[in-house]
DNA sequence: CGTGATATGTTATGTTATTACGCTTGAGTG
DNA sequence: CACTCAAGCGTAATAACATAACATATCACG
């Protein structure tokens, strides 16, 4: 069977690196801290780092979480997410839980149609602490 | 009558000039925009204008656009403007317009609820074209 | 007056992201 | 095969965004 984070086949180098990077972190990794795991692949510059995750992210295999300056793999094994996509950060732990919602892309949807905005790319991150950490602190 | 932008009294001089600079300002400016806009009063380091705008973002008299490393004035002239708060960022003339959405907040909530997560802080921002710049373009 | 909290000014530094330039690779075509 | 065109790659330099560390100032309040 097939790993959950199997990656396509037809990525460069680079591009493979970055992504197994994200794959392999338990949170979201900043450009540079990616940079830095892979100086012993042979990665010497951030815009190495940066040229590969316009694309992962373009694809639709990572995602850049905006209030963090950092990059996470996406979660949908498939890569099929398409609309909006919304992010839970925990502060605790560092974990990001990625999920889609209907109504609030509907209800944006609506909003824009009313105000004749054309949407072409929404970010939606949640800052927080998830319920692990929520009992580990009680 | 009160000028739509007043500006609160009890605001230190810095924290007075950067609002008012962000109060003047077509769209939305970054740190450093502000920072050359007040050279002129006196302002010579980044930290200066970081310091006034973290005070005006803590009372709700300035927000953060995440994902363009800026910041605007508070479109609520009474700044009474509580919880979840969507941005939708015109990427033809950088405008921005502040909105809430009940609904939205609400499912937010019902996700959390489910999940155990206890929400702290959300960004919301849609990138887009407004209706003026779609029009233009036509 | 003293003292603690908040604000300020300044220098230096850290972190994130891009520009500019030239070389390499590989698919597709004449 | 040779050509060329698009995409990717490597490197250096720099731009843009943000904070650390430290000293001084201001002001409410006991």
């Amino acid at each position: 069977m097939a790993h959950s984070h199997d990656v396509p086949s037809d990525l460069t180098r680079n591009q493979g690196l970055v992504l197994g990077a994200l794959n392999h972190s338990e949170g979201p990794l900043s450009a540079y801290d990616i940079l830095d795991k892979l100086r012993a692949d042979g990665l010497r510059a951030p815009l190495q780092v940066y040229r590969a995750l316009d694309k992962l992210v373009e694809r639709g295999l990572a995602h850049r979480l905006e209030s963090l300056n950092a990059f996470v793999a996406c979660a949908d094994e498939h890569c099929h997410r398409k609309g909006l996509i919304a992010f839970a950060i925990c502060e605790g732990c560092g974990k990001v839980d990625e999920f889609a919602d209907a109504v609030i892309e509907e209800r944006l949807g609506e909003w824009a149609g009313a105000k004749g905005f054309k949407v072409e790319r929404t970010t939606m991150e949640i800052r927080g602490k998830c319920g692990v950490c929520l009992a580990a602190a009680a």
